[in-house]
DNA sequence: GTTCATGCAAAGGATTTGCAAGTTA
DNA sequence: TAACTTGCAAATCCTTTGCATGAAC
């Protein structure tokens, strides 16, 4: 039932550098398990739920260790919490700021050109685009 | 030495339906001024470099109200903090994430097309592109 | 036996809130 | 007087940190 058992879970973790914990491990079954946009304390939620005991401070190192080493995305669309994004392909999101919903867009979807030159002395880091919508006023 | 005197902030205030008490009339001052982005915590600090007794509640409720009217966008591209931005015309934002500085360029430089269609029941409230950027390794 | 990882509780920091006092019409 | 504003301090909430225990090589 789970699509990504603690096997693959380890072995990708392996790949990445990342010495492959149980708490590592229990991390990535729930967070990699399939494209998903996570709160912190969602994945510490599902963790409890399968009974798999890490500690919140765990949770956010994991979640940073995982983001720095490219297994996740982390999302900057709400101030009041970070989203991490297991959808590594390249892609935007529609940000529904009435319920806090995250949908993808392919990036090829979108079509973005004439970025201006950048300020002097920096590099490029990624563009992010966060549609934001709302509810439609009709539809309740 | 001020662009936007009390009298012309006063006016501004009135004309978006605000009430201009001396507290706002003083944020006004101080972030209607010109183009910038500040966040909450950089409008106390100007206040008080002009001795204006304004308290960090009020400072808050003024930039979320103005921002309610129309008078400022709130940015969210840190989760350490919020910025305010002056600057109404549309446009997008460069943020360099080494020193947390932000630089516009008007959105008819950049051109986006082909957004797909928005997630059921829901409607458009505005995209923010964010170009992110970093220190240029060989420029310290 | 180092070095790395974990977990608890406490700290930290931006923002919000409760509420009493002050203002305005 | 009724409605709105302000400001202080305390509360809140997400996230990070200190530090001692535990696991791994």
């Amino acid at each position: 039932m789970n699509a990504l058992d603690q096997g693959l879970a380890a072995q990708l973790l392996a790949q990445h550098g990342i010495a492959p914990t149980p708490q590592r491990v229990a991390v990535a079954c729930v967070m990699l398990d399939r494209r998903q946009h996570l709160s912190a304390e969602q994945v510490l939620d599902r963790l409890k739920r399968r009974r798999a005991r890490v500690s919140k401070a765990t949770v956010y190192n994991t979640l940073r260790l995982f983001a720095a080493r490219g297994l996740l995305r982390e999302l900057t669309v709400d101030r009041d919490r970070a989203f991490f994004d297991s959808n590594l392909a390249p892609h935007y999101h529609f940000y529904n700021v009435d319920d806090g919903t995250l949908t993808d867009f392919d990036a090829d979807t979108l079509r973005i050109s004439n970025v201006p030159a950048l300020p002097e002395g920096t590099a490029h880091a990624g563009i992010d685009v966060i549609v934001r919508v709302c509810r439609k006023p009709d539809a309740p």
